[in-house]
RNA sequence: GGGCGUAUAGCUCAGUGGUAGAGCACUACAUUGACAUUGUAGGGGUCGGGAGUUCAACUCUCUCUACGCCCA
């Protein structure tokens, strides 16, 4: 079967994924072979295929295919996220677009639902990723909410906390009001947004007899107030302090006394305290430690507990009433300062509470000057607030005092600094190892619990304290009792209240056990009741380079051969979410808490970040922005292979790659370039190759080349194992272009293209040997270029080797062939003889051109005597490739002639009477110049006595044989320009 | 405020202690011959500014400028 003259991508595509799918060829059975394995980071379930994918994925199947080519047991886990937030925020989208809402069912229910739409719906981004060719180990995919993820999931919580390495706590929380759920440090991103700086006087409260208080105050005229400047002046709702420098002297006199708070009254404390910086505002603070972070830190210092401290929001970061009941009613419900829903119609907290500040005269007024100088008198100074925004929720985050779970991230991390340090993890490019360690050093409990319904629940009941562990009179707290499951629960509940385990009484949630409380018969039995929170996605992701294996399962086959991991591939935005993550536990439980070698217990060895695709104008491809561009539309118009060899050729270590379509279109055109070399090919009766070793050859072309080949292999190897995704593709790009299309097919054409009929023995035999090494080559490129290009590299693997009825003669496809192993020496002969014809042939295409003769034109040439037999073996080959008419040996004769300069050696085509002998002489003139000048700086160096006694042996060496080089070449020109008079 | 990165041809980017490369774009020429999704030849850069180390700096060090990112 011949090859289609057209190349399109999309009829071969389909095909041959399928294919290699049904044949199960991505995980061939190699029990014998060294495991190579990678786990892909699982898209989010909700996802579709977006640049970012494309540019991860093609990478890691470079390197798969590469290290199945070389007969590696090479395992690709695949499988997706199930994305906690982002899931459950897409199914009540989808609900609320049909008017339903979550809050209209049942917890299970709700979950059947999301379950259900991740059926019908979650395959999309996987179906993506084979249109992308990637090589996936499908047979075994994989979902972090797969019932042996759970157990994964639930083993590493309840392990952690019989560690102490998992505890509840109650802490500031970084609440997400429009999710309302707490959020982890790393999920907020601070935005700069326009806000106010408002200045407010606090009256000083009166002593305990009643006496009016004063202070000096800061311009030393004694003031009865104490003036505190704030960007979120509703807070004061929930002040409990105002916080001074304890070295600002102006306001010593006035710590220790107390402040009378406007609109509640509360009496609040004025604490020294490092946190105020006495340059900001007036130098006081307002402390609300409750809705603050740095002020939950001074609250502590100033004696108050967590518990005791004022929460004055509720979920939805409504106004609702504090525990010392001091809010007057007007402020309860209100929104803390905008209505996202109703476009701000209702008066907000912030609003009322400036409003009454003004109103007491407690306000102080902004005055600035407008463009005319006059004065302007505002409520409040203009200024840029650093404000923290939930990442998906995209609403401002309120800081929260809740009860939440917490990794004891600090501990967890020390081995896995230690892995990066001690080079047992490498991360490529080095560059990020700072940025690790920077965030890894100052790491901060890691807030777990989410408040959602999507997710792996937190494996942990609630029970009741006994008597005698209330530690005052109304202390209702209760007691948490963690487990795998309701009968493990169960026992420990028994054993914890003393009782049997048909005591126990366990409950989903509180919903249930008030319903069930109705029932009379079980007042007697104790109540567990389960919480209700789920794990953050990411405490899941985590274990995914051990848990897609099979742990926890004792022994399971897959941990012992792939575990640790080879290589990681990751964008370096999840440098924290995920890789430190997965460094941490993996260490931890894979190390079976420290029994175990580092070798044997981080999760790979290597961790190689990826930058961010940008669109055309180096900006960042957001939705809103609207330059998204789709991998999958690129894939449509120039074929998967050009997509992915455009992003494994821009793939330089660290930097961002810029989308640009030209050169994708420009890969494209590689690959139409290789099948009109097959085709071409084909057609001269050259087809696959019978043997893996390179075959013997005699004529220098084909030495030239399999020499060539030997070469590109070794820079390709080298540039995989370097991670230099750009070099390794452009090894194999200019290989097969500028070598092989370019100089290889035209100049073994004469010789395979010979009258067949008319040839000699040996023509015959050398038309026989060089069809042999063309299709052993053309294996080559195919092989080497198949991690980057799979499918045309395979329609050609078949189409090279297929009889006339199109079965292809190949017993086996590409995808499992050999990596290259030539067994072959570099032929410096067959080299310099090959080189000399690409120079003498450029030389010639070069000064025609700079002449004006025509390329076609065929012209006598006269060679020195030195090159007779040279030039007599190769006459056809420079009949056809440079084009000669004839050639003659010996001396130039008289009369106009164009002359070349090659390798040392003067060449002579007469032209007299043809050419421009002016022009001739402007072109060597030009020439001489260059090689003179290269000469005179190479001479000017030798000449320096510091660069002879100094510089390496080598390099001076170099320069004298350069010099060498040039003076003769020189010295050739001159004596040319000299023979045209 | 702390940290990191980037600055090389018109554009997008490689690069090495011994005086610069690719792709695209551009110019000229070619075209019945695997390929116009082509071929051949060519023009184009004081490697962001300044200082230092060195026989030698685009490359190493310092500094400045511009841009970008992360953390607080």
């Amino acid at each position: 079967m011949t090859i289609d003259k057209n190349f399109d991508p999309a009829a071969i595509e389909t095909k041959w994924y399928k294919h290699w799918e049904s044949e199960n060829s991505f995980r061939p059975e190699r029990p014998d072979a060294p495991a190579y394995t990678i786990v892909n980071p699982p898209p989010n379930v909700t996802g579709s295929l977006h640049i970012g994918h494309a540019l991860d994925n093609t990478l890691q199947d470079i390197m798969i295919r590469y290290e199945r080519l070389r007969g590696k047991d090479a395992l690709w886990v695949v499988g997706t996220d199930h994305a906690g937030i982002a899931t459950q925020m897409v199914v009540e989208r989808k609900m609320e677009a049909a008017g339903d809402r979550r809050s209209n069912y049942r917890r299970e229910d709700f979950i059947k639902k999301v379950w259900q739409w991740k059926e019908e719906s979650g395959g999309t981004i996987t179906r993506q990723l084979r249109r992308l060719g990637c090589s996936m180990d499908w047979s075994r995919e994989q979902f972090t909410m797969d019932p042996h993820f759970t157990q994964a999931v639930t083993k590493v919580f309840v392990d952690l906390y019989n560690k102490d390495l998992i505890y509840r706590d109650k802490r500031l929380v970084n609440w997400d009001p429009k999710l309302k759920t707490a959020i982890s440090d790393l999920e907020v991103e601070t935005r700069e947004i326009n806000g106010n700086f408002w200045r407010f006087k606090y009256p000083l409260a009166a002593d305990e007899n009643g006496n009016a208080v004063t202070f000096n105050g800061p311009d030393g005229a004694g003031q009865d107030y104490i003036e505190v400047a704030t960007t979120r002046p509703e807070t004061m709702l929930a002040d409990m302090a105002v916080a001074v420098h304890p070295d600002d002297e102006r306001y010593a006199d006035v710590v220790g006394k107390y402040v009378q708070l406007p609109i509640t009254g509360r009496h609040i404390p004025i604490v020294a305290d490092d946190h105020a910086d006495p340059e900001l505002g007036s130098g006081a603070v307002k402390i609300t430690p409750g809705h603050d972070f740095n002020d939950f830190d001074v609250g502590k210092r100033a004696g108050f507990a967590p518990a005791e401290m004022l929460n004055m929001f509720d979920g939805d970061a409504n106004v609702c009433q504090v525990s010392d009941g001091l809010i007057p009613d007007e402020y309860i419900g209100l929104h803390r300062f905008k209505r996202e829903t109703e476009n701000g119609a209702k008066i907000q907290a912030r609003e009322l509470v400036v409003k009454a500040l003004k109103e007491l005269g407690l306000l102080i007024p902004h005055i600035s000057k407008n463009k005319k100088g006059e004065e302007v008198i505002s409520d409040a100074e203009p200024r840029i607030i650093q404000t923290p925004y939930g990442d998906r929720g995209g609403v401002v985050i309120e800081p929260w005092l809740t009860d939440q779970w917490y990794v004891d991230a600090q501990t967890l991390a020390k081995p896995a600094i230690e892995a990066v340090k001690n080079g047992d993890i490498e991360i490529v490019p080095k560059t990020w190892e700072k940025t690790y360690f920077n965030w890894m050093d100052n790491i901060q409990p890691w807030c777990v619990s989410r408040q959602l319904w999507w997710g792996h629940r937190v494996p942990v009941w609630y029970g009741p304290k006994l008597e005698h562990e209330f530690e005052h009179e109304h202390d209702c707290e209760q007691v948490h009792l963690v487990a795998k499951d309701e009968d493990e629960v169960r026992n420990l509940a028994a054993v914890r209240y003393s009782t049997t385990p048909e005591n126990i009484l366990i409950f989903n949630n509180e919903e249930e056990r008030t319903t069930a409380e109705l029932q009379s018969q079980n007042m007697l039995k104790t109540i567990l009741v389960r919480d209700n929170d789920v794990l953050d996605t990411w405490f899941s992701s985590a274990l995914w380079p051990f848990a897609t294996l099979g742990w926890p399962e004792k022994n399971a086959p897959l941990v012992s051969k792939h575990y640790p991991n080879d290589l990681l591939i990751s964008g370096f935005d999840i440098l924290f979410f995920w890789d430190a993550r997965m460094a941490m536990q993996g260490i931890e439980f894979m190390g079976e808490g420290g029994k175990k070698p580092i070798e044997q217990s981080r999760p790979w060895k290597t961790l190689y970040l990826h930058g961010l695709v940008r669109a055309a104008d180096g900006q960042k491809m957001s939705k809103s922005k609207g330059n998204v561009v789709d991998p999958l539309g690129l894939i449509d118009e120039y074929g998967a292979d050009a997509l992915r060899f455009f992003m494994a050729a821009m793939e330089s270590q660290g930097r961002d790659i810029k989308m640009d379509d030209e050169r994708v279109k420009g890969y494209r055109n590689f690959a139409t370039k290789l099948w009109n070399a097959a085709r071409f090919a084909q057609s001269n009766g050259i087809s696959a190759s019978q043997s893996l070793s390179a075959p013997t050859a005699s004529l220098a072309a084909n030495r030239w080349i399999i020499g060539e080949v030997q070469e590109t292999l070794i820079t390709l190897d080298k540039a995989l194992a370097d991670l230099r995704f750009d070099a390794a593709a452009n090894t194999i790009y200019h290989f097969t272009w500028d070598r092989f299309c370019d100089w290889y097919l035209e100049l073994i054409k004469p010789i395979i293209q010979g009258d067949a009929e008319a040839s000699s023995a040996q023509m015959r035999s050398d038309a026989e040997e060089t069809r042999q090494v063309a299709g052993w080559v053309l294996d080559q490129i195919l092989v080497m270029l198949h991690p980057f290009m799979p499918f045309i590299t395979e329609e050609l693997w078949h189409a090279m080797a297929s009889s006339e009825s199109g079965k292809s003669a190949r017993n086996y496809d590409i995808i499992l062939a050999k990596w290259p192993a030539p067994k072959a020496q570099i032929d410096g002969d067959a080299k310099a003889e090959i080189d000399w014809i690409i120079a003498f042939t450029s030389a010639m295409r070069s000064a025609k051109n700079e002449l004006g003769i025509a390329p076609g034109a065929k012209l006598e040439c006269i060679f020195p005597n030195a090159l007779q037999g040279r030039v007599n073996a190769l006459q056809s080959t420079l009949e056809r490739v440079a084009r000669i008419a004839s050639s003659s040996f010996g001396d130039a004769p008289d009369g106009a002639s164009m002359q070349l300069v090659v390798d040392g050696q003067t060449i002579i085509i007469p032209l007299e009477g043809v050419i421009d002998i002016e022009a001739e002489k402007a072109r060597l003139g030009k020439a001489y110049e260059a090689v003179n000048k290269e000469a005179g700086a190479l001479k000017g160096r030798l000449s320096n006595e510091n660069f002879v006694a100094r510089a390496k042996p080598e390099a001076v060496e170099k320069a004298k044989s350069d010099l060498a080089e040039k003076s003769s070449e020189a010295e050739r020109l001159k004596t040319a320009l000299e023979r045209l008079g």
